[in-house]
RNA sequence: GUGGCUGUAGCUCAAUUGGUUAGAGCACCGGUCUGUGGCACCGGGGGUUGCGGGUUCAAUUCCCGUCAGCCACCCCA
Protein backbone atom coordinates (compact mmCIF):
# COMPACT_ATOMS: atom_id res chain seq x y z
CA UNK A 1 0.00 0.00 0.00
CA UNK A 2 1.94 3.61 -0.68
CA UNK A 3 1.92 6.13 1.43
CA UNK A 4 2.38 8.80 -0.81
CA UNK A 5 0.19 11.31 -1.36
CA UNK A 6 -2.63 10.94 -4.09
CA UNK A 7 -1.90 11.88 -7.66
CA UNK A 8 -2.41 15.62 -8.18
CA UNK A 9 -2.36 16.66 -4.83
CA UNK A 10 0.28 17.97 -2.46
CA UNK A 11 1.60 17.72 0.67
CA UNK A 12 3.11 21.22 2.16
CA UNK A 13 6.16 20.49 3.93
CA UNK A 14 7.24 24.24 6.45
CA UNK A 15 8.97 25.75 2.85
CA UNK A 16 6.02 24.80 0.47
CA UNK A 17 3.47 26.15 3.50
CA UNK A 18 5.72 29.33 3.78
CA UNK A 19 5.37 29.77 -0.12
CA UNK A 20 2.12 29.06 0.02
CA UNK A 21 1.03 31.50 2.24
CA UNK A 22 3.41 34.62 1.14
CA UNK A 23 1.28 34.03 -2.25
CA UNK A 24 -2.05 34.23 -0.63
CA UNK A 25 -0.89 36.56 1.76
CA UNK A 26 -0.27 38.79 -1.36
CA UNK A 27 -3.53 38.08 -2.83
CA UNK A 28 -5.41 39.12 0.29
CA UNK A 29 -3.18 42.35 0.43
CA UNK A 30 -4.36 43.30 -3.00
CA UNK A 31 -7.30 42.78 -3.15
CA UNK A 32 -7.75 44.47 0.63
CA UNK A 33 -5.92 47.45 -1.49
CA UNK A 34 -8.51 47.29 -3.93
CA UNK A 35 -11.85 47.38 -1.13
CA UNK A 36 -12.61 44.17 -1.74
CA UNK A 37 -13.57 41.85 1.07
CA UNK A 38 -13.24 38.35 1.67
CA UNK A 39 -15.70 35.18 1.74
CA UNK A 40 -16.06 30.91 1.14
CA UNK A 41 -17.83 28.77 0.92
CA UNK A 42 -18.20 25.18 1.32
CA UNK A 43 -15.76 22.94 -0.27
CA UNK A 44 -18.20 20.40 -1.25
CA UNK A 45 -21.78 21.30 -3.21
CA UNK A 46 -24.27 19.44 -4.17
CA UNK A 47 -23.48 17.98 -7.76
CA UNK A 48 -26.47 20.33 -9.57
CA UNK A 49 -24.79 23.29 -9.38
CA UNK A 50 -22.13 22.56 -12.01
CA UNK A 51 -23.94 20.50 -14.03
CA UNK A 52 -26.48 23.30 -14.48
CA UNK A 53 -24.00 25.66 -15.51
CA UNK A 54 -22.01 23.61 -17.33
CA UNK A 55 -23.69 20.58 -18.86
CA UNK A 56 -23.03 16.98 -17.77
CA UNK A 57 -19.99 16.22 -19.95
CA UNK A 58 -18.17 18.31 -16.74
CA UNK A 59 -19.11 15.01 -14.74
CA UNK A 60 -15.93 13.45 -15.84
CA UNK A 61 -13.82 15.99 -14.23
CA UNK A 62 -15.56 16.01 -11.20
CA UNK A 63 -14.68 14.55 -7.73
CA UNK A 64 -18.55 13.30 -7.17
CA UNK A 65 -19.84 10.74 -4.71
CA UNK A 66 -23.16 9.96 -3.17
CA UNK A 67 -23.14 10.86 0.45
CA UNK A 68 -24.77 8.76 3.23
CA UNK A 69 -28.05 10.51 2.59
CA UNK A 70 -28.20 9.75 -1.04
CA UNK A 71 -27.17 12.91 -2.35
CA UNK A 72 -25.25 13.56 -5.01
CA UNK A 73 -22.43 15.65 -4.59
CA UNK A 74 -19.04 17.08 -6.08
CA UNK A 75 -15.83 18.69 -4.55
CA UNK A 76 -16.13 22.27 -5.61
CA UNK A 77 -14.00 22.81 -9.11
CA UNK A 78 -14.88 26.30 -9.13
CA UNK A 79 -15.70 29.17 -7.23
CA UNK A 80 -18.27 31.05 -9.25
CA UNK A 81 -21.07 29.47 -8.89
CA UNK A 82 -20.74 28.86 -5.00
CA UNK A 83 -20.41 32.72 -5.38
CA UNK A 84 -22.95 33.65 -7.88
CA UNK A 85 -25.58 31.67 -5.10
CA UNK A 86 -24.19 33.59 -1.89
CA UNK A 87 -25.04 36.58 -3.87
CA UNK A 88 -28.12 36.22 -5.69
CA UNK A 89 -29.64 35.24 -1.78
CA UNK A 90 -28.70 38.33 -1.00
CA UNK A 91 -28.41 40.82 -3.55
CA UNK A 92 -31.17 43.13 -3.02
CA UNK A 93 -29.28 43.42 0.32
CA UNK A 94 -25.93 44.25 -0.85
CA UNK A 95 -24.31 47.44 -1.26
CA UNK A 96 -23.50 47.59 -5.08
CA UNK A 97 -21.04 47.07 -6.52
CA UNK A 98 -20.56 43.46 -4.81
CA UNK A 99 -16.94 43.61 -4.70
CA UNK A 100 -16.11 40.07 -2.85
CA UNK A 101 -12.73 37.93 -3.37
CA UNK A 102 -12.12 34.61 -1.84
CA UNK A 103 -9.11 31.89 -1.85
CA UNK A 104 -10.81 28.82 -2.48
CA UNK A 105 -9.13 25.10 -2.72
CA UNK A 106 -10.33 23.72 -5.61
CA UNK A 107 -10.69 19.66 -7.04
CA UNK A 108 -10.77 18.73 -10.34
CA UNK A 109 -10.15 14.93 -11.63
CA UNK A 110 -8.39 15.36 -14.32
CA UNK A 111 -4.29 14.05 -15.66
CA UNK A 112 -2.21 15.88 -14.02
CA UNK A 113 0.84 17.81 -16.00
CA UNK A 114 3.21 20.60 -14.65
CA UNK A 115 0.86 23.68 -13.36
CA UNK A 116 -1.75 21.68 -13.42
CA UNK A 117 -2.81 19.31 -10.56
CA UNK A 118 -5.95 17.65 -8.97
CA UNK A 119 -6.10 20.48 -6.74
CA UNK A 120 -5.28 24.14 -6.49
CA UNK A 121 -5.69 27.41 -4.13
CA UNK A 122 -7.38 30.28 -6.50
CA UNK A 123 -7.77 33.69 -5.84
CA UNK A 124 -11.04 34.54 -6.89
CA UNK A 125 -12.47 38.02 -7.58
CA UNK A 126 -15.70 39.11 -8.51
CA UNK A 127 -17.60 42.07 -8.98
CA UNK A 128 -21.19 42.02 -9.29
CA UNK A 129 -23.93 45.40 -10.44
CA UNK A 130 -21.66 47.54 -12.17
CA UNK A 131 -22.25 47.23 -16.17
CA UNK A 132 -19.63 49.55 -16.87
CA UNK A 133 -16.18 48.84 -18.89
CA UNK A 134 -14.57 50.83 -15.68
CA UNK A 135 -15.29 47.61 -13.80
CA UNK A 136 -13.15 45.74 -15.92
CA UNK A 137 -10.01 48.02 -16.22
CA UNK A 138 -10.61 47.35 -12.19
CA UNK A 139 -10.28 44.02 -12.18
CA UNK A 140 -7.78 43.93 -14.63
CA UNK A 141 -5.72 46.03 -12.35
CA UNK A 142 -5.83 44.48 -9.35
CA UNK A 143 -4.77 40.85 -11.00
CA UNK A 144 -2.16 43.21 -12.40
CA UNK A 145 -1.33 44.37 -9.07
CA UNK A 146 -0.60 41.28 -7.72
CA UNK A 147 1.98 40.27 -9.91
CA UNK A 148 3.70 43.78 -9.26
CA UNK A 149 3.35 42.74 -5.17
CA UNK A 150 5.14 39.47 -5.80
CA UNK A 151 8.21 41.33 -7.28
CA UNK A 152 6.97 40.54 -11.54
CA UNK A 153 7.19 43.37 -13.77
CA UNK A 154 5.90 44.10 -17.19
CA UNK A 155 8.72 42.25 -18.84
CA UNK A 156 7.90 39.19 -17.25
CA UNK A 157 3.90 39.15 -17.83
CA UNK A 158 1.44 40.06 -20.34
CA UNK A 159 -2.16 40.38 -19.98
CA UNK A 160 -3.83 39.72 -23.16
CA UNK A 161 -7.66 40.91 -23.48
CA UNK A 162 -10.15 40.05 -25.71
CA UNK A 163 -14.21 40.89 -25.89
CA UNK A 164 -16.77 38.78 -27.11
CA UNK A 165 -19.30 40.84 -27.81
CA UNK A 166 -16.48 42.46 -30.02
CA UNK A 167 -15.88 38.74 -31.47
CA UNK A 168 -19.40 38.19 -32.11
CA UNK A 169 -19.49 41.43 -33.89
CA UNK A 170 -16.99 40.37 -36.36
CA UNK A 171 -18.23 37.07 -37.21
CA UNK A 172 -21.47 38.84 -37.88
CA UNK A 173 -20.02 41.24 -40.03
CA UNK A 174 -17.71 38.52 -42.11
CA UNK A 175 -21.52 36.74 -42.17
CA UNK A 176 -19.93 33.42 -40.46
CA UNK A 177 -23.19 31.38 -39.39
CA UNK A 178 -24.06 31.34 -35.59
CA UNK A 179 -23.94 27.55 -35.62
CA UNK A 180 -20.27 28.01 -36.70
CA UNK A 181 -19.17 30.16 -34.04
CA UNK A 182 -17.64 27.72 -31.48
CA UNK A 183 -15.29 26.04 -34.14
CA UNK A 184 -14.63 29.51 -34.86
CA UNK A 185 -13.27 30.09 -31.35
CA UNK A 186 -11.79 26.85 -30.62
CA UNK A 187 -9.88 28.08 -34.07
CA UNK A 188 -8.94 30.84 -32.14
CA UNK A 189 -7.90 29.40 -28.93
CA UNK A 190 -5.47 27.54 -30.72
CA UNK A 191 -3.80 30.16 -32.53
CA UNK A 192 -0.71 30.30 -31.71
CA UNK A 193 0.00 27.08 -31.02
CA UNK A 194 -0.77 25.53 -34.33
CA UNK A 195 0.14 26.33 -38.13
CA UNK A 196 -2.51 28.71 -39.42
CA UNK A 197 -2.92 27.01 -42.84
CA UNK A 198 -4.42 23.67 -40.65
CA UNK A 199 -6.44 25.71 -38.87
CA UNK A 200 -7.58 27.23 -42.17
CA UNK A 201 -8.35 24.28 -43.25
CA UNK A 202 -10.41 23.21 -40.34
CA UNK A 203 -12.76 26.09 -40.41
CA UNK A 204 -13.21 25.87 -44.48
CA UNK A 205 -14.13 22.04 -43.86
CA UNK A 206 -16.35 23.10 -41.26
CA UNK A 207 -18.55 25.20 -43.95
CA UNK A 208 -16.67 28.27 -43.28
CA UNK A 209 -16.67 30.49 -46.81
CA UNK A 210 -12.88 30.88 -47.41
CA UNK A 211 -12.91 34.49 -47.88
CA UNK A 212 -14.56 34.95 -44.33
CA UNK A 213 -11.95 32.82 -43.05
CA UNK A 214 -9.29 35.00 -44.78
CA UNK A 215 -11.06 38.53 -43.42
CA UNK A 216 -11.44 37.42 -40.06
CA UNK A 217 -7.68 35.60 -39.80
CA UNK A 218 -6.36 39.38 -40.67
CA UNK A 219 -8.66 40.74 -38.27
CA UNK A 220 -7.53 38.89 -35.94
CA UNK A 221 -3.50 39.19 -36.73
CA UNK A 222 -4.40 42.69 -35.16
CA UNK A 223 -1.59 43.90 -32.77
CA UNK A 224 -2.96 46.52 -31.33
CA UNK A 225 -7.16 48.18 -31.07
CA UNK A 226 -5.45 50.80 -33.82
CA UNK A 227 -4.45 48.63 -36.44
CA UNK A 228 -7.57 46.64 -35.97
CA UNK A 229 -9.71 49.97 -35.72
CA UNK A 230 -8.23 50.92 -39.10
CA UNK A 231 -8.65 47.72 -40.61
CA UNK A 232 -12.42 47.78 -39.99
CA UNK A 233 -13.05 51.31 -39.26
CA UNK A 234 -15.56 52.10 -41.77
CA UNK A 235 -17.79 48.87 -40.29
CA UNK A 236 -20.72 51.19 -38.01
CA UNK A 237 -21.78 48.01 -36.28
CA UNK A 238 -18.28 47.71 -34.78
CA UNK A 239 -18.23 51.12 -33.70
CA UNK A 240 -19.46 51.00 -30.06
CA UNK A 241 -17.08 47.84 -29.87
CA UNK A 242 -14.10 50.08 -30.62
CA UNK A 243 -15.11 52.61 -28.16
CA UNK A 244 -16.20 50.34 -25.24
CA UNK A 245 -12.22 48.93 -26.23
CA UNK A 246 -10.90 52.47 -26.37
CA UNK A 247 -12.02 53.23 -23.22
CA UNK A 248 -11.05 50.43 -21.51
CA UNK A 249 -7.18 50.82 -22.73
CA UNK A 250 -7.41 54.56 -21.39
CA UNK A 251 -8.95 53.20 -17.88
CA UNK A 252 -6.15 50.94 -17.93
CA UNK A 253 -3.72 53.51 -18.48
CA UNK A 254 -5.45 55.80 -15.70
CA UNK A 255 -4.63 53.04 -13.34
CA UNK A 256 -1.36 53.03 -14.58
CA UNK A 257 -1.12 49.30 -15.65
CA UNK A 258 -1.28 49.73 -19.41
CA UNK A 259 2.22 48.83 -20.13
CA UNK A 260 0.98 45.00 -19.22
CA UNK A 261 -1.75 44.93 -21.33
CA UNK A 262 -2.33 43.95 -25.38
CA UNK A 263 -5.18 43.88 -27.56
CA UNK A 264 -5.04 39.91 -28.53
CA UNK A 265 -8.31 38.69 -29.92
CA UNK A 266 -7.06 35.06 -30.16
CA UNK A 267 -7.75 35.37 -26.53
CA UNK A 268 -11.57 33.47 -26.22
CA UNK A 269 -11.55 31.83 -22.35
CA UNK A 270 -12.76 27.87 -22.72
CA UNK A 271 -15.58 28.94 -20.60
CA UNK A 272 -18.76 29.65 -22.74
CA UNK A 273 -20.36 32.01 -19.48
CA UNK A 274 -18.47 35.14 -20.56
CA UNK A 275 -20.06 37.96 -22.04
CA UNK A 276 -17.45 40.55 -22.82
CA UNK A 277 -14.50 41.59 -22.11
CA UNK A 278 -12.00 38.55 -21.29
CA UNK A 279 -8.61 38.57 -20.34
CA UNK A 280 -5.29 36.16 -19.32
CA UNK A 281 -2.08 36.29 -18.22
CA UNK A 282 0.95 34.99 -19.55
CA UNK A 283 4.60 34.66 -18.72
CA UNK A 284 6.34 36.61 -21.79
CA UNK A 285 8.53 33.96 -21.97
CA UNK A 286 5.80 31.68 -22.88
CA UNK A 287 7.46 28.67 -20.36
CA UNK A 288 3.95 28.20 -18.35
CA UNK A 289 0.74 27.69 -18.21
CA UNK A 290 -1.67 30.99 -18.23
CA UNK A 291 -1.57 32.58 -14.74
CA UNK A 292 -4.93 33.86 -14.19
CA UNK A 293 -8.06 34.19 -16.66
CA UNK A 294 -11.16 35.97 -16.20
CA UNK A 295 -13.58 38.38 -17.69
CA UNK A 296 -17.08 39.50 -17.76
CA UNK A 297 -20.38 36.94 -17.46
CA UNK A 298 -23.44 39.09 -17.42
CA UNK A 299 -25.80 36.64 -18.16
CA UNK A 300 -24.28 34.02 -15.69
CA UNK A 301 -26.46 34.99 -12.36
CA UNK A 302 -29.61 34.96 -14.24
CA UNK A 303 -28.53 31.66 -15.79
CA UNK A 304 -28.10 30.09 -12.73
CA UNK A 305 -31.54 30.37 -11.07
CA UNK A 306 -30.61 34.25 -9.45
CA UNK A 307 -31.53 38.03 -9.99
CA UNK A 308 -29.96 39.31 -13.60
CA UNK A 309 -26.97 41.39 -12.62
CA UNK A 310 -23.97 42.41 -14.70
CA UNK A 311 -20.79 40.61 -13.56
CA UNK A 312 -17.37 40.11 -13.83
CA UNK A 313 -14.48 38.35 -11.99
CA UNK A 314 -11.09 36.28 -12.44
CA UNK A 315 -9.23 33.63 -11.24
CA UNK A 316 -5.96 32.73 -10.21
CA UNK A 317 -4.13 29.19 -9.17
CA UNK A 318 -1.43 29.20 -7.08
CA UNK A 319 0.36 26.35 -9.04
CA UNK A 320 1.55 28.17 -12.01
CA UNK A 321 2.39 31.31 -10.20
CA UNK A 322 4.25 29.71 -7.94
CA UNK A 323 6.38 27.85 -10.51
CA UNK A 324 6.89 31.29 -12.05
CA UNK A 325 7.76 32.90 -8.74
CA UNK A 326 10.44 30.32 -8.16
CA UNK A 327 11.98 30.17 -11.71
CA UNK A 328 12.51 33.94 -11.45
CA UNK A 329 13.99 33.63 -7.98
CA UNK A 330 11.39 35.22 -6.13
CA UNK A 331 10.02 33.00 -3.95
CA UNK A 332 11.51 33.59 0.04
CA UNK A 333 13.35 31.06 1.37
CA UNK A 334 11.34 29.73 4.49
CA UNK A 335 14.08 31.43 7.02
CA UNK A 336 14.29 30.17 10.91
CA UNK A 337 13.45 32.24 13.35
CA UNK A 338 13.44 32.81 17.20
CA UNK A 339 14.05 35.43 19.68
CA UNK A 340 15.67 33.42 22.11
CA UNK A 341 17.57 30.25 22.84
CA UNK A 342 17.42 29.38 26.71
CA UNK A 343 21.15 27.28 27.05
CA UNK A 344 22.80 25.95 30.19
CA UNK A 345 26.37 24.54 31.30
CA UNK A 346 24.61 22.18 33.71
CA UNK A 347 22.04 19.84 32.72
CA UNK A 348 20.38 20.10 36.63
CA UNK A 349 19.38 23.37 35.59
CA UNK A 350 16.77 22.17 33.07
CA UNK A 351 14.02 23.38 35.37
CA UNK A 352 15.54 26.66 35.57
CA UNK A 353 15.60 27.12 31.51
CA UNK A 354 12.30 25.92 31.61
CA UNK A 355 11.51 28.86 33.74
CA UNK A 356 13.16 31.14 32.47
CA UNK A 357 11.66 29.72 28.38
CA UNK A 358 8.10 30.04 30.20
CA UNK A 359 8.72 33.51 31.26
CA UNK A 360 10.08 35.23 27.97
CA UNK A 361 7.00 33.04 26.29
CA UNK A 362 4.65 34.97 28.25
CA UNK A 363 6.32 38.06 27.20
CA UNK A 364 5.53 37.38 23.58
CA UNK A 365 8.50 36.30 22.87
CA UNK A 366 9.59 33.41 20.57
CA UNK A 367 11.84 30.89 22.52
CA UNK A 368 13.41 27.55 22.34
CA UNK A 369 15.54 24.99 24.24
CA UNK A 370 16.74 21.47 24.01
CA UNK A 371 15.52 19.21 25.49
CA UNK A 372 17.53 16.88 26.47
CA UNK A 373 21.16 17.38 28.44
CA UNK A 374 23.54 18.55 25.63
CA UNK A 375 26.86 19.77 25.46
CA UNK A 376 27.11 23.99 25.57
CA UNK A 377 28.64 24.57 22.43
CA UNK A 378 26.04 21.96 20.61
CA UNK A 379 23.21 24.25 22.54
CA UNK A 380 24.86 26.94 20.83
CA UNK A 381 25.06 25.40 17.61
CA UNK A 382 21.55 24.20 17.46
CA UNK A 383 20.18 28.00 18.56
CA UNK A 384 22.32 28.81 15.57
CA UNK A 385 20.53 26.83 12.94
CA UNK A 386 17.06 27.59 14.96
CA UNK A 387 17.89 31.19 13.72
CA UNK A 388 17.82 32.56 17.40
CA UNK A 389 18.46 36.20 17.58
CA UNK A 390 19.68 35.98 21.23
CA UNK A 391 20.94 32.98 23.51
CA UNK A 392 20.36 33.63 27.29
CA UNK A 393 22.74 31.24 29.18
CA UNK A 394 22.47 29.76 32.67
CA UNK A 395 26.24 28.84 33.84
CA UNK A 396 26.01 26.96 37.02
CA UNK A 397 28.62 29.65 38.69
CA UNK A 398 26.66 32.70 38.02
CA UNK A 399 23.11 31.82 38.40
CA UNK A 400 23.59 30.33 42.11
CA UNK A 401 20.13 28.82 41.98
CA UNK A 402 18.55 31.76 40.70
CA UNK A 403 19.98 34.60 42.72
CA UNK A 404 22.61 35.19 40.53
CA UNK A 405 22.94 36.78 36.75
CA UNK A 406 22.33 34.79 33.61
CA UNK A 407 24.52 35.62 30.19
CA UNK A 408 22.82 37.47 26.94
CA UNK A 409 24.70 36.26 23.84
CA UNK A 410 23.35 38.01 20.64
CA UNK A 411 24.76 35.47 17.66
CA UNK A 412 24.92 37.94 14.84
CA UNK A 413 27.89 39.78 16.70
CA UNK A 414 28.39 36.94 19.46
CA UNK A 415 28.33 40.46 21.79
CA UNK A 416 27.51 39.50 25.40
CA UNK A 417 26.11 41.03 28.42
CA UNK A 418 25.62 39.57 32.12
CA UNK A 419 21.90 40.56 33.26
CA UNK A 420 19.90 39.46 36.37
CA UNK A 421 16.83 37.73 35.80
CA UNK A 422 14.36 40.42 36.72
CA UNK A 423 15.97 42.85 33.82
CA UNK A 424 15.88 40.19 31.40
CA UNK A 425 12.34 39.91 31.32
CA UNK A 426 11.93 43.51 30.73
CA UNK A 427 13.76 44.07 27.26
CA UNK A 428 12.19 44.93 24.62
CA UNK A 429 12.22 42.10 21.17
C1' G B 1 -9.41 9.21 -21.39
C1' U B 2 -5.11 8.62 -25.73
C1' G B 3 0.15 8.55 -27.04
C1' G B 4 5.58 9.31 -25.94
C1' C B 5 9.84 9.81 -22.43
C1' U B 6 11.80 8.90 -17.46
C1' G B 7 12.12 6.21 -12.40
C1' U B 8 19.07 4.36 -7.81
C1' A B 9 19.43 7.45 -0.05
C1' G B 10 15.55 13.39 2.03
C1' C B 11 18.23 16.18 -2.48
C1' U B 12 21.92 16.08 -6.80
C1' C B 13 24.20 12.05 -9.07
C1' A B 14 27.82 7.35 -9.66
C1' A B 15 28.11 2.00 -10.34
C1' U B 16 32.96 -1.26 -16.75
C1' U B 17 29.96 -5.44 -22.29
C1' G B 18 24.84 -8.14 -17.14
C1' G B 19 29.57 -9.76 -12.47
C1' U B 20 31.74 -9.47 -4.95
C1' U B 21 28.49 -6.54 0.40
C1' A B 22 24.93 -0.52 -4.82
C1' G B 23 28.96 4.38 -3.72
C1' A B 24 29.94 9.95 -3.31
C1' G B 25 28.66 15.08 -2.21
C1' C B 26 24.96 17.93 0.29
C1' A B 27 21.43 17.40 4.34
C1' C B 28 20.50 14.97 9.24
C1' C B 29 22.61 12.90 14.07
C1' G B 30 27.00 12.35 17.04
C1' G B 31 32.54 12.72 18.48
C1' U B 32 37.06 15.70 18.78
C1' C B 33 34.81 20.07 22.55
C1' U B 34 31.22 19.57 30.67
C1' G B 35 32.53 28.63 29.49
C1' U B 36 30.35 29.28 24.15
C1' G B 37 27.71 28.67 17.59
C1' G B 38 28.96 29.12 12.09
C1' C B 39 34.88 26.30 10.30
C1' A B 40 37.74 21.79 10.19
C1' C B 41 38.60 16.61 10.82
C1' C B 42 36.42 11.84 12.17
C1' G B 43 32.24 8.69 12.76
C1' G B 44 26.90 7.14 12.45
C1' G B 45 21.90 6.32 10.77
C1' G B 46 19.40 6.18 6.28
C1' G B 47 18.27 1.97 -0.05
C1' U B 48 13.41 -4.39 -0.88
C1' U B 49 17.69 0.30 -7.14
C1' G B 50 9.22 2.76 -7.66
C1' C B 51 6.43 -2.07 -7.38
C1' G B 52 5.41 -7.14 -9.48
C1' G B 53 6.86 -10.87 -12.77
C1' G B 54 10.24 -12.98 -16.64
C1' U B 55 15.18 -14.24 -19.08
C1' U B 56 20.09 -15.66 -16.86
C1' C B 57 24.90 -19.21 -13.07
C1' A B 58 24.28 -13.84 -11.99
C1' A B 59 19.75 -8.03 -13.18
C1' U B 60 20.39 -1.14 -10.94
C1' U B 61 21.67 -2.85 -16.11
C1' C B 62 17.79 -6.93 -20.76
C1' C B 63 12.15 -8.04 -21.53
C1' C B 64 6.82 -7.60 -19.98
C1' G B 65 3.19 -5.57 -16.77
C1' U B 66 1.88 -1.96 -13.23
C1' C B 67 2.29 2.60 -10.45
C1' A B 68 4.27 7.48 -10.33
C1' G B 69 6.48 11.88 -12.59
C1' C B 70 7.29 14.77 -17.03
C1' C B 71 5.69 16.09 -22.14
C1' A B 72 2.03 16.35 -26.12
C1' C B 73 -3.30 15.66 -27.03
C1' C B 74 -8.26 16.39 -24.61
C1' C B 75 -10.00 20.09 -21.50
C1' C B 76 -9.40 24.20 -18.84
C1' A B 77 -8.26 26.92 -13.28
Amino acid sequence: MSRAALPGFRDFYPQELAERAYVMNAWREVAGRYGFVEYDGPPLEPLELYTAKSGDEIVGQLYVFEDKGGRKVALRPEMTPTFARMVGAKLNALRKPVRWFSTPQLFRYERQQKGRLREHFQLNVDIVGEPDVAADAELLALAIDVMREVGLTASDVRARVSDRRLIGALLAHFEIAEKDHPLVYAVLDKLDREPRAALEKRLTDGGVAPHAVRSLFEAVGSKSLDELRTRLGGVRALDGHFETMTRYFELLRALGVDDWVRLDLSVVRGLAYYTGIVFELFDTAGEFRAICGGGRYDDLLATLGGTPAPALGFGMGDVVLGELLRSRKLMPALEPALDYWVASDDEALLSDVMTVAARLRGGGHSVEYSLRPQQLARQLKAASSAGAAQVVILLRDQWSGGAGTMTVKTLADGSERVVRGDELFNFPV
